[in-house]
DNA sequence: AAATAATTCAACCGCAACCAC
DNA sequence: GGTGGTTGCGGTTGAATTATT
């Protein structure tokens, strides 16, 4: 007997996600909060499998996703991480709270892995005699046990930054901030972190942008559902124009019940951000021009709390204040001449490489 | 301009870990 | 401790896009 399938195979949509359902997707946990996906598609009416659910939530629609356009910063701390890690994807992830475990792969498969290729190509032409095949074989063999050896490392800095009392609060210290720990680091965007439905709206718009921008070129599905979303919101009714056939959508007035509170979420407790997301002349999202409205959010205590209460506990991102403090990581990874030598014996990083090796590819 | 090859990346799949009972 | 359900992770796929011929 095989194992059975995580969800009903029949009825369930594969493929791309089309505006409407990310829509709904995003009201949804708008409302309850990240977490129990078996329940969102059967209360949501998606059909689509849970655990799609939670890949398009975590990879797309997530607040303060950054997405493409890697700076140096992060391929260098991508290089660095995957050479102490491995393919971790989702423990380097956490030390780039803006990107995904997904993105952050893709990237390294796509980009990084061929760039440094050629430089170990490179590298293996200049100096043949040296012994890099067979320091490659030994680093395999115990690379286990320097992996474990570093964890352990990590764990006895956090816990030793965790309990000194005079330093900076470890959120100060997070990857978001890390124009505090290295500055002659490229400044990276601060990563929003109560405001998570607003950047979770900008997201979205964002992503109806993109939509509406590659409208004409997109797939066979997202060409037909392309044309619904020339309109000028709020005059959704364009959502009810889906095709039925599309099967994307069953019921145009839960979309558009979705779109007007995932744009006018929390009312009640914050009237000024009723309207937070308005369109321009031509029909365009223009979230730019909202995020000042937006992000008043931040200051409503009770938007605050709730926010706090059910999406971040939940969030599928380790919370950034029990993670290993960034300055530790941070001046490690980056500051790669001042401490390369002790890094190298501690670590003795794959890849055949040390650390320094790593840093001079770039 | 058309055909083909190469590249990118969103999404899927299967497995393992975790949790509640 | 065993079982079943759920979630998270990493490898992989394949459609869409871009580059090249």
């Amino acid at each position: 007997m095989g194992r059975p399938p995580c969800c009903e195979k029949t009825g369930v949509k594969k493929g791309p996600w089309t505006p409407e359902e990310d829509i709904i997707l995003v009201s949804y946990i708008q409302e309850h909060g990240p977490g129990n996906w078996r329940a969102v598609p059967t209360n949501t009416g998606l059909l689509r499998c849970s655990k799609s659910c939670r890949l398009r939530w975590t990879n797309y629609l997530r607040p303060g996703i950054k997405r493409g356009n890697f700076t140096e910063h992060e391929e260098k701390m991508i290089i660095h991480l995957q050479a102490l890690l491995g393919n971790r994807w989702a423990a380097i992830a956490s030390y780039l709270p803006q990107r995904t475990d997904n993105d952050i792969k893709n990237y390294w498969n796509t980009h990084l892995k061929k760039k440094l290729n050629k430089k170990l190509e490179g590298h293996d032409q200049e100096g043949k005699s040296s012994s890099s095949s067979s320091s490659q074989s030994k680093i395999s063999k115990g690379q286990w046990e320097r992996r474990l050896q570093t964890d352990i490392h990590m764990a006895k800095q956090a816990l030793c930054e965790a309990l000194s009392l005079d330093t900076t609060p470890s959120t100060g210290d997070s990857p978001n901030n890390n124009n505090n720990s290295s500055p002659n680091l490229p400044v990276q965007e601060p990563i929003q972190t109560s405001t998570t439905y607003a950047s979770s709206a900008d997201n979205i718009a964002k992503l109806l942008q993109n939509w509406m921008k590659n409208s004409p070129k997109s797939s066979s599905q997202s060409r037909s559902t392309s044309k619904m979303w020339s309109f000028n919101y709020p005059s959704i009714a364009a959502v009810s124009s889906s095709s039925p056939s599309e099967g994307t959508i069953n019921n145009a007035t839960t979309a558009h019940e979705g779109l007007d509170s995932l744009f006018n979420f929390n009312s009640s407790n914050n009237s000024d951000v009723s309207q937070s997301m308005s369109v321009d002349e031509g029909g365009n999202f223009t979230p730019e021009n909202n995020n000042a409205a937006i992000f008043q959010v931040e200051s409503k205590q009770n938007f605050k709390a709730e926010m706090n209460g059910s999406f971040h506990q939940e969030e599928s991102k380790p919370n950034l204040e029990t993670q290993v403090p960034l300055t530790f990581l941070e001046k490690w990874l980056l500051d790669d001449n001042a401490n390369a030598q002790a890094q190298e014996e501690l670590m003795g990083i794959g890849m055949g490489m040390t650390l320094g090796e790593t840093a001079d590819l770039f």
